[in-house]
DNA sequence: CTTGGCACTCAGAGGAGAAGAGTGCCAGAT
DNA sequence: ATCTGGCACTCTTCTCCTCTGAGTGCCAAG
C-alpha cells in the first residue's frame, strides 16, 4: 500500500527533520532530494503517509514530522546501519585498549558512546552469570565484621561487609577461607549456590553459625545484586538535545536503576541491536526519546548490554553504527583480558 | 559602615529573593518583614548596599538582586546553619545505618544529600592516606595477567590488573604474596613507598621482574589515582534550578572529575564548612553556581569531602545544615565500621 | 497519475499602547 | 540628623493588533 516514492519520500522526510530539526514541507524536499516530481504530487503522497500514520503536522501550515511509527519504519526497512570510518575505529580501538582494569574499561566506554554518539551513553556492567570464581578472600576488619571480596575470571571483583554478631576467631576464618576456595575455584557463579549448600554441615558446630552467615551473603551478593550496576554518561548531551519533555524528567529517569535496567531491555543476542522509539519505552517520561542499545560480551555470548539514549529526532543510521562498533570492540577487550 | 538596619535589609533581601526567586522591592520588603520603618527609608539604605556592591539591580525598574559579594556576607555574618529537624536526624541515620559497604555508605551519602537540599550532591570516596593495609591479594587471571587486591582498614578495596609480559609461576606469585602481606599488614598507605623500597633486592633474580611490575602498579594505584574517584547525584535537581548560565556547560563541568576535585577544594578541618560562591568557584562555567562543601572522616582527621553545588539562589543556613550533619553521620558510620 | 494554479489557514514576527512595579529625589516632619 | 510621604520618571512586561509567509488541500487540466 506504500509505494516505493512513498517510502522514498518518507526516507527524505526523516533524514530532512533529523538534520534540521524543522518541519519540512514539500517544496524543500523537492529542492533537496532530487525525486523526479512536483511538489504537488509529494504532497499527495504526504496526505497518504499522514493518513496511514507515519507522518504528522506540528500545525494546520507547517511541514510534517515523522511519528514514531515513521521512525519505526524508518529504522526497519529505509535504512543501513552506517558503519564507522576508519579513523573512528582506530579511536576506538586504542581508546579501548589502553583500559587497565574492568571499571576502566566500563567508564572508558561509557564516555566514547557519549562522544562518538553526542548522546546519553549507558552501560551496564558485566554480569556474573557467565563468570567462575577466581578467588575468595574473607578478611577480618574488626572483631564482629568481615569482609568478603570474590574475584572472578572476568576481572570483576565484588566485596560485602558482613556482621557476625559475635567475635570470630582468626582461625575459624582462615579454615573457612581456605574451605570455601577449595570448594569454589574454578566453579561457575552460577553453579555457586548448588556447590556450597550443604558447607554449614561440613563445618564444626563451632564455626557453623559463621559458615551460615558467611553463605548467605555470598549468594545474595553474587545471585542477585550483581546484574543491576549501571552506569551512565554524557549526561550534558541532553540539554543540547532541546526535549519536548522537560528535561528534569528524564535526568530524574536517568538516576533510577530500575528504569535503567528496563531501558537497557533483555540480555539477548549480542549481534542484533534493539531499537525503541518514543511511546516503545517502558517508562512514561521517556516518550520523546529513543534507545538504541545492544548486548555485548566476550565470546558470541551477551554478559551485559549497552546503548544510548536520544531525542527520537536521532540519526539512527550513525548511533546504531555507533553502538555496534563500541559493542564489538569491547567484546574484544574483555576475550582478550 | 553599614549599620544594623543596612544589614537586616541586606539579609532581609536575600531571604526574599532566596524564597520567590524574584528581584525585590522595598514595599514588599516591608510588607513582608516587619523592619519598624518605611520604604522610602528602605531604599535609602538599598542605594547604599548597591553603591557598596553587595545588591544591584537587573534593569531600573526593578527591584534588588543579590550580588556574591551580598550572599557573602550574609553567609559570614548574617546567618546561622540551621539545624535540622528530628525527623530529618532520625532519617539520615537509619538511612545510612542500613549501608553494607563502602560503596553503599557512598552511594546513600551522595542519594541522602541531593534529595535532603534538593540540589546536585558531590561526594569523595574516602582517601587511602589515612587507611592502613589490611591485607594484599595477588591472583592471576591469565597466563600473563595478575589481579592485585588491595584491602584496606577503612574497608576500601582497590583492584588493579598487570601486565606481567612473560608467564609467571603460581609459586612465585605464593611467594611474593606472602612476602606482601608479612612486609605490609597493618603498614599506613602513606608508609608503603618506604617500607617497600627495597623489596626487589629481596626476592631471588628469577623474581625480580615480576617484583618490580607488581611493586610499581601497586605505588602507583595507591598512591597517585586513589583520590579522584567522586560520584555526584540529584543531576535532575539543576533542571529545576533554571540556571541563567547554559544548563549544558554546567552539566558538563559536573562530568569531568579535574572539575569537581578543585570544586570540592582541599582536605582540611572537618568542622569548618566551605561556602563558595558564584565568582569565587574555580571554573568558569560554574559563574551562577555556589558550592558547599566540608570535610568528613571516621574520627577527627577528615579523609574526603563532600558538599552539594546549586545556584547561587539557594538557601544557605539549610543547605549547610544538611551538609554539615550528613558528614557527621557518614564520619560515624565510617568510624563504626 | 501528475501538475500548476489558487484560495485558505495559521504560527510567528513586529509594533503600539497600557499597566504596573519600583526607583530617585525633594521638601517637610520628627 | 534621620525618617517619611509625595510625585514624577523609567523601564519591563503583557496584551492586542496586524502582517507576512510557509505550507497546505483541492480542483481542473494535461
Amino acid at each position: 500500500m506504500l509505494d516505493d516514492r512513498k517510502l522514498a519520500v518518507l526516507r527524505a522526510i526523516v533524514e530532512d527533520y533529523v538534520s534540521t530539526h524543522e518541519p519540512v514541507g514539500s517544496k524543500t524536499l523537492v529542492d533537496r532530494h532530487n525525486l523526479g516530481v512536483s511538489p504537488a504530487t509529494i504532497r499527495n503522497d504526504m496526505a497518504v503517509l499522514e493518513e496511514q500514520g507515519y507522518i504528522a503536522q506540528p500545525h494546520t501550515s507547517a511541514g510534517r514530522v515523522p511519528t514514531d511509527k515513521g521512525y519505526r519504519l524508518f529504522v526497519d526497512r529505509l535504512s543501513t546501519i552506517k558503519p564507522l570510518s576508519a579513523a573512528e575505529r582506530r579511536a576506538i580501538e586504542t581508546f579501548l585498549a589502553n583500559a587497565y582494569d574492568l571499571d576502566d574499561v566500563v567508564s572508558r566506554t561509557v564516555r566514547l558512546l557519549a562522544q562518538l554518539t553526542r548522546q546519553v551513553a549507558v552501560v551496564q556492567y558485566p554480569s556474573l552469570t557467565r563468570s567462575s570464581v577466581r578467588h575468595v578472600e574473607l578478611v577480618p576488619i574488626a572483631s564482629e565484621r568481615l569482609l568478603l571480596v570474590v574475584i572472578t575470571n572476568t576481572g570483576r571483583v565484588e566485596q560485602r561487609a558482613i556482621e557476625t554478631h559475635e567475635p570470630v576467631s582468626d582461625e575459624a576464618i582462615a579454615h573457612l577461607r581456605a574451605l570455601l576456595n577449595a570448594r569454589l575455584d574454578g566453579c561457575w557463579l552460577t553453579d555457586v549456590p548448588d556447590t556450597l549448600a550443604d558447607l554449614p554441615e561440613q563445618v564444626s558446630a563451632g564455626e557453623r553459625a559463621l559458615a551460615t552467615t558467611v553463605l548467605s551473603v555470598l549468594l545474595e551478593s553474587l545471585v542477585e545484586k550483581h546484574e543491576e550496576k549501571i552506569i551512565i554518561g554524557g549526561a550534558a548531551n541532553l540539554a543540547r538535545a532541546d526535549l519536548s519533555q522537560s528535561l528534569r524528567d528524564v535526568l530524574e529517569a536517568l538516576e533510577e536503576q530500575v528504569v535503567l535496567m528496563r531501558l537497557l531491555g533483555e540480555v539477548g543476542d549480542p549481534s542484533s541491536l534493539t531499537v525503541r522509539i518514543g511511546t516503545e519505552n517502558p517508562h512514561e517520561s521517556l516518550r520523546t526519546t529513543s534507545v538504541v542499545a545492544t548486548g555485548y560480551g566476550a565470546g558470541d555470548q551477551a554478559v551485559a548490554r549497552l546503548g544510548v539514549l536520544g531525542p527520537t529526532r536521532m540519526d539512527y543510521p550513525g548511533t546504531m553504527g555507533a553502538v555496534r562498533a563500541v559493542a564489538r570492540y569491547v567484546g574484544q577487550i574483555l576475550a582478550g583480558s
